[in-house]
DNA sequence: TCGAACTATGACAATAGTTGACGTAATTAA
DNA sequence: TTAATTACGTCAACTATTGTCATAGTTCGA
């Protein structure tokens, strides 16, 4: 039976020092036999125990993987279910075990009305987002490996076909259903999609001085900028003040700086608008879009006289 | 001394309904009196449990509100606090208390490798996502009245000023870092924007036939609905497939059931597309996109001498 | 009004679990 | 080798839990 002297024990010995039974039992107050026993306990319930026997010898504890027990009040018990239904529109989340502990093993613990009241929000709350189809199951070992600075071989495809690959990953993110892969290969940086890797393995070799993700993501940042101004109609604006792309100054008009590289696909982007945005600055934009709007609707060339 | 039997009474007299002490009894296999002392004891620590003497009696529990203990491995407390991160990006998240409970009281508990994990997570995972700026303050309590079906009072700031509003909201859902309301205002269900709601009170009035807010929103996707394929080219397609709206069938073709409602919504998503879409039906569709890209095309009309 | 079906509580012995004391063996560092 | 240490078995002492019995009070319904 779990007491608080066991419980204390589990905790002492987390710290990653020796202890020797006899400073154990000096500390609880109980004989050394009774220490010994405890630590027999804790082992059966499978604390990650072991012993240095012989002189200088004693007890010590492996990196511990028991956490002490999270104790909830109602209403976060309901923000944790909530959180877990936003969780279900990102796929293939790293350590992705909570997922199924909370849903199953906390749930059924829980008390009835509380069950109630959670079953209750699915019919009340939603997050819209796009959920990504495309399965990435391996990105629990990806960030692993960012976080051991580590290097990585997988398999890639892409339009090219399926290339075995290794790289030093910095981290994983994010984005509109998809998981990225920053990762250095020969001494360049390049963007993964994880949902195109396969067979991921960590291979041995670590890399200390590399970067982390948001370092190297703070310096994408920093790139040369271009000034960039739009003239939305009134109804353009409204739409846009919508998409938190566009940050309006005021009501109809957006100006900001944009990386040199990205004009390309901000004009992609600005498509989107149609007749409702005008490129003020810079030329190049301008001619960008120009250019796309007149070869979709070559598309449409000989309905014109349909719609016209 | 809390035993597995225990945990197990407080369960099962959570459920709320009404148990003699013999019943007790018999279930776990021990004597009347261990019972009685068993539901002592989990009174002296402060289950809220009552007994209704006499004929026809027995024990029962108020709605319990002390919620059993989650017991988490590592790389479940991993995953919880990346999911903590994600959370970062939704404002004014309901029953939002579970952020700071997690983030200082949780965290400070755990063992010091897990703490350094998790702030190295913090350096190779991101979430990116348009965040919103716009504060929402309300939106526990507009949850509250949703699932309770009732009335709610509020300022609701519009174009045309500030209005004293009442409305029975459905429910409460985050889109792209705004979180909406759909509310049933004199027998019609509006959308309203949980940011633009200010003195949110809940009032007395309740509803008990109101839909919920999945009833609403299938009734929304149920809508007459029309054929609609689109041919892709291959970069389009591409494209596509990262955007789940779009489930591809074969490679560069995508065939779906739209509301014909949303049409003109649907021309200018197209729009996005630009070159690497063509409308194959319905000729209405063909129709509002090439007027679209007519209009577009025309503020570059002087342009055109430059760019081709 | 009575009796059956309950809770509430105390006393005490029986049972089960925990602890301490002691012994023995094995391992290790100095 | 010796001292410090883990490992573990045995048994008696101690402590906690449980069952049995007794008694008293409350409530319901015949």
């Amino acid at each position: 039976m779990m007491n608080g002297r066991r419980l204390a024990l589990m905790q002492i010995l987390d710290s990653r020092k020796k202890y020797t039974a006899r400073e154990l039992a000096e500390r609880f107050g109980v004989s050394m036999r009774t220490i010994q026993r405890d630590l027999d306990y804790l082992q059966t319930i499978g604390v990650p125990l072991y012993a240095e026997v012989g002189a200088g010898g004693g007890y010590r504890a492996l990196p511990n993987r028991l956490m002490p027990p999270l104790q909830l009040n109602q209403s976060e018990a309901l923000g944790l279910f909530m959180l877990l239904q936003l969780l279900e529109l990102v796929p293939d989340f790293p350590y992705g075990e909570i997922r199924s502990h909370l849903a199953d093993h906390y749930y059924s613990s829980l008390p009835l009305d509380t069950k109630e009241q959670i079953d209750r929000i699915g019919d009340h709350l939603a997050f819209i987002q796009r959920a990504a189809v495309i399965p990435a199951p391996w990105t629990t070992l990806i960030l692993e490996a960012a976080m051991e600075k580590r290097r990585l071989s997988f398999d890639y495809s892409s339009s090219g076909g399926i290339k075995i690959t290794q790289a030093f990953p910095l981290g994983l993110y994010y984005e509109q259903g998809c998981w990225y892969v920053p990762a250095l290969k020969d001494e360049r940086t390049l963007l993964y999609r994880a949902d195109r890797m396969h067979n991921v393995c960590k291979l041995d070799a670590t890399l200390p001085e590399l970067q982390t993700m948001k370092e190297w993501m703070k310096q994408e940042d920093d790139r040369e900028r271009v000034q960039v101004s739009l003239q939305f109609t009134p109804f353009g604006a409204r739409v846009a003040q919508t998409d938190p792309d566009y940050d309006l100054i005021t009501d109809d008009r957006w100006e900001g700086l944009v990386p040199h590289q990205e004009l390309p696909f901000l004009a992609r982007k600005l498509l989107r608008f149609g007749p409702e945005v005008r490129v003020l600055q810079p030329p190049a934009l301008r001619s960008l879009v120009a250019g796309l709007l007149r070869q979709a609707a070559e598309q449409y060339a000989h309905d014109e006289d349909v719609t016209s």
